[in-house]
DNA sequence: TCAATTTTGTTATATTATAACGTAGTTGTT
DNA sequence: AACAACTACGTTATAATATAACAAAATTGA
């Protein structure tokens, strides 16, 4: 389970390195999709929001692919077995999945990914593979504070960091 | 003078702060948009690059909303006095000047921002205050490093790095 | 059960960006 | 000057991304 999402709350131990890495294309696809799946259930069971079955699909789908996808990317592969569904369904699932921090957004692609560390307050760094296309979440407290403290020294108040980082991952280099 | 770019290779001297600033309101706008543009002029002849009359207005358009500003609101301006440009335009100009480095686009606003420090290698990193709108171009190299650490801790090699903090500039808070 | 709230469906449209191809201007060479 | 090669621009069409507005259905709470 490379790429599980991080379960303390749910009692299961991830034994997932501190060094965010790159899916490798060998794992265990399925159960790592469930078991994203089976976490956000439970974070929005513990909000009292609700993951209804159209944001879990939607919410499968983008973490099917491991890679940024993007809104009508989306919305082909939910509409795959003749759905008829509108752009607004997979935008208003991306917005409430993104509220609840289970999804991110990349500005620089305009694609969405599976939040690898749901729960947990980031700002969400991303090294994103220009070669293969795959992104990271990067959680790294420097980056967080040395933007912090150099946008402060501006006399800025930080209410959000997006940090989008191109180049190649060790795989494509 | 508060918001002029840098123009050590111009033979100028540019008392601007270490600091980078949001423009105060009441700076002469007009003086400051033709300093900038004259950086560029000499910028794009010392390359043996063409900053042709449209790129010229174009980048001048962009200088002169001194916030970000976007693509279509920039051909209505250039299209201000009957002109009748189509988008290409616009977006082939912002090109040239994003390739020469005297204009940053903005991926979290899809906006364009004059440069502020043309010429030298900057990866760029903005404040953007969201109550305002004005959007500062910081050049921390700590920022940058930390990025580049973090990034190479996971083996990733970094191209380019896309930084934008969203937050209130002093004036807003 | 009823009213209030939230979610979804549906249609239309806004916003941002690029493709493709022809014309015109510029540059460098003979 | 004449020509070819190249660069920039004009023009039309369309792709790609995202939201507005309002009606219907489902869910929740009282």
């Amino acid at each position: 389970m490379e790429c599980q999402l991080n379960a303390a709350q749910l009692g299961k131990v991830t034994p997932m390195s501190d060094n965010p890495s790159f899916p490798p294309p060998e794992h265990d696809h399925d159960a790592c999709v469930a078991d994203a799946s089976a976490d956000a259930e439970a974070i929005c069971h513990a909000r009292g929001v609700r993951l209804t079955p159209q944001r879990r699909r939607i919410f499968e789908i983008v973490w099917s692919s491991h890679n940024p996808i993007g809104a009508y990317e989306i919305l082909d592969r939910l509409n795959e077995d003749g759905g008829r569904a509108a752009p607004m369904t997979v935008y208003r699932a991306l917005d409430f999945l993104m509220e609840q921090g289970l999804v991110h957004r990349l500005a620089s692609l305009n694609a969405f990914l599976g939040c690898h560390h749901p729960g947990e307050k980031h700002s969400g760094q991303f090294l994103i593979c220009r070669a293969c296309g795959r992104a990271a979440e990067l959680e790294d407290d420097r980056i967080a504070r040395a933007i912090s403290t150099g946008a402060a020294r501006s006399g800025f108040a930080v209410e959000d960091q997006l940090v989008e980082i191109e180049g190649l991952c060790p795989d494509c280099q």
